[in-house]
DNA sequence: AGGTCAATTCGGCAAACACCGAAATATCAA
DNA sequence: TTGATATTTCGGTGTTTGCCGAATTGACCT
């Protein structure tokens, strides 16, 4: 994870309904969601969400797939594993291991 | 923390001279750096800096401290474990205990 | 009080971003 | 192929954000 992606991803979060679609994904698990699914339960409408998605993917906070005519949308927790290890990388000039190590298990198990 | 309080985090940790400034912080540890010292070793202007530091603060990534006449800031670890907490919460519809417990130990000692 | 250094606020400009509706593209089903 | 549904792209508008230098505030020292 480098300086650049982590801003892409920091921002892509920092958005009411971006944040509201990760989160959303990340309670109903690996499977995900399809767009207009999403748009429906958050009340937005599917032009400007797919922008948001887009980003989200972008950033790498999301993953895609398509089953038939959807694309499913899911949150990409590995990506928060890497975005944490990146924030606290040296954590008190590496003299406390503690805070280096911590971050590292984050993986919802791929059932369901 | 609430979705407004993380928005504001992911927004202030999303721009470069900001997140330079805050993993120079986690660096440096507990004690932290008075405004100009950051300045300097970032390479931007002290009023430019300044106006990310006071973002940085309102959002609750970095603590600021007066030494006599510098104000000294640091990195705020536990915000970066709330962080984490509100984004992972009820992850996979709580069917997986996993996710929810793992980021919860974030801290540096307060030593030095 | 006067001077110095640390840090912040202010004014102005250019770039980036969010929103929407409408039109376009893509996949499937009949 | 035609029609229906899923998703994305496109134009246009108003708001937000980042940058800077200059001026200001705050704390300290003599």
């Amino acid at each position: 994870m480098e300086q650049a992606n982590a801003i892409e991803a920091f921002a892509a979060l920092a958005q009411n309904t971006r944040l509201e679609a990760f989160r959303l994904l990340i309670r109903v698990g690996p499977k995900g969601l399809p767009a207009l699914e999403i748009s429906r339960q958050l009340g937005t409408k599917p032009s400007t969400l797919s922008g948001h998605l887009s980003i989200l993917k972008r950033a790498g906070v999301l993953t895609a797939t398509r089953h038939q005519r959807e694309i499913h949308y899911a949150a990409n927790l590995s990506s928060v594993n890497a975005l944490v290890q990146f924030l606290i990388a040296d954590c008190c000039g590496g003299q406390i291991d503690n805070c280096s190590e911590i971050v590292s298990l984050l993986d919802c198990a791929e059932t369901s």
